[in-house]
DNA sequence: CCCTTAATAT
DNA sequence: GATATTAAGG
């Protein structure tokens, strides 16, 4: 372990790392490597006093996760204002990360737990960088020791333990620390297949950390990484089928000022959705994917809605207008006040996109125009909703729905294919949202998000999505359970 | 105990 | 930004 004669002893090297325990591992193997070391828990005090005495470090190993600043923004700082070689250093090797860190300047990137053979070779880094290095000055340890508050600072080990015995215990304890670094892990699209493939296999009910974890049999894997893979997972899936977090209506229904029945639609290129039929006025469905593919009838109708939804109805105002043909609108304005009976699972299974502007209409018989909207969690019995269509109050009705944000990252992998990639090609009616229909005969219509759309294998009718049942016995347009919708998701869409 | 969720840390 | 860890509640 001792370093040869003729190697460059002396160098100033910074290490920058808001865990301590690496910060001390650090410290002791550069001093076995003859280094002289100044250790800092803190970014940006690392950072001032590297401007504050510059001349005094030769070199910094910083980590790239830390609290009041980013590594790599200290980087950044160094290469702006000092002219320092820095090595980063992360218990993360992902080559995006590790990518960042060369185009930011970065020297070298150091894979946590990091091991004394790779710091022997940092000297070269100055070198390199300065051409040269004078090993005799000594300028550097200078009142080290006044700047205690600021730093932790120890060019030696203090305390009266033996040097040598003191070197082997400490590289024991080195190797023990750096073997009990666990790696993180990583859900590569492999891993995650077998993590659905077991979740598929439980079925989503009975998917619970520790049973999918017996199940993928992957060595190493604990409950807790399941756990929060699952979570992620959980919140993925919530989040594909427009549950929303925040309190953002998703979608609505919009009647028609003065249309009539009959109304149909098409599903246009890019998704979008057009109304036709007779006296068709203006509502046109889009299924769009962002707030401005919206038409000014629903934004209006929206706004509407939210400046109403909160005065109007408390959490347990919900009512149920019958017994049939039920319509549970849980979800209606995602978030707060739905009183989701969430099954032990934590997923919901969506109802239909939101009626809420369709109610506005027919809801109480109450004055058909005025607004009205129902709470989240109302039932609503179908046949009420068409028999009031029929009436006269809302014939043409019109689908829209927007989503800011329909396929979180983490949920990029797996439902790798854009959606955008099947556009939807000018198709016939689109009964699905013929009101004629709306008589519970049919429960197998599922609205995809944006330019999404079965093979025409799979479309018994044109234009006409079907699902394999998870809904059945529900008379509406329904969404199926978000666990359901993403695996059919990966069915319709190619690898 | 184990599970879920949210919050926070790395 | 992704994953881990922690905290709290069931």
């Amino acid at each position: 372990m001792a370093v040869s004669e003729d190697f460059p002893v002396g160098l100033r090297v910074m290490v920058v790392d808001d865990d301590p325990v690496c910060l001390l591992i650090l410290q002791r193997m550069l001093h076995q490597c003859r280094y002289r070391v100044t250790t800092c828990s803190c970014a940006t005090q690392a950072y001032t006093m590297l401007r504050e005495r510059q001349d005094t470090f030769d070199l910094v190993i910083s980590d790239v996760y830390m609290p009041d600043m980013d590594g790599f923004r200290l980087l950044e700082l160094i290469g702006l204002e000092l002219d320092l070689p820095v090595i980063m250093m992360s218990a993360n090797g992902e080559t995006s990360l590790v990518m960042k860190g060369i185009t930011h300047g970065a020297c070298d990137y150091l894979l946590k737990p990091v091991r004394i053979e790779e710091l022997r070779n940092i000297w070269q880094h100055v070198v390199r960088k300065k051409g040269t290095f004078d090993f005799n000055r000594d300028n550097c340890s200078i009142d080290w020791d006044s700047n205690k508050t600021l730093v932790e600072v120890q060019s030696e080990d203090h305390g009266s333990r033996k040097r040598k015995g003191n070197i082997e215990l400490s590289d024991a304890m080195i190797e023990d620390a750096n073997s009990l670094k666990k790696a993180r892990v990583v859900w590569s699209s492999e891993l995650h297949k077998k993590f659905v493939n077991a979740v598929n296999q439980l079925g989503i009910d009975k998917a619970v950390p520790k049973s999918i974890m017996e199940i993928m049999r992957i060595q190493g894997l604990t409950r807790e990484n399941v756990a929060s893979h699952l979570q992620k997972y959980r919140l993925g899936l919530k989040r594909l089928c427009g549950i929303r977090v925040e309190r953002l209506p998703v979608a609505s229904f919009q009647a028609s000022e003065n249309g009539q029945c009959g109304g149909k639609m098409q599903i246009q290129s890019g998704g979008s959705v057009s109304a036709s039929g007779s006296n068709v006025s203006s509502n046109v469905g889009v299924f769009g994917r962002s707030l401005n593919q919206l038409d000014r009838g629903t934004l209006a109708a929206l706004a509407q809605l939210q400046a109403t939804q909160q005065r109007q109805f408390g959490v347990n105002e919900a009512q149920q207008l019958g017994d049939s043909g039920k319509l549970c609108l849980e979800h209606l304005f995602a978030g707060g006040t739905s009183q989701e009976e969430t099954s032990s699972s934590g997923l919901q299974r969506m109802s239909s996109l939101e009626l809420d502007l369709l109610m506005q209409q027919v809801h109480q018989g109450m004055a058909p125009r005025q607004q009205q909207v129902l709470a989240s969690g109302d039932l609503v019995d179908l046949s009420i909703v068409k028999s009031e269509v029929e009436a006269g109050g809302c014939e043409n009705m019109a689908m829209q729905s927007h989503q800011r944000d329909p396929m979180p990252n983490s949920l990029q992998h797996f439902t790798e294919q854009p959606l955008g990639s099947h556009p939807v090609e000018p198709e016939g009616d689109v009964s699905a949202f013929d009101l004629s229909r709306l008589d519970g005969s049919f429960d197998e219509a599922i609205l995809l998000p944006s330019p999404c759309r079965l093979a025409d294998s799979d479309c018994p009718e044109p234009g006409i999505f079907t699902f394999p049942d998870p809904c059945a016995g529900i008379s509406s347009f329904i969404h199926p359970s978000p666990h359901d919708f993403s695996s059919f998701l990966d069915e319709i869409l190619p690898p």
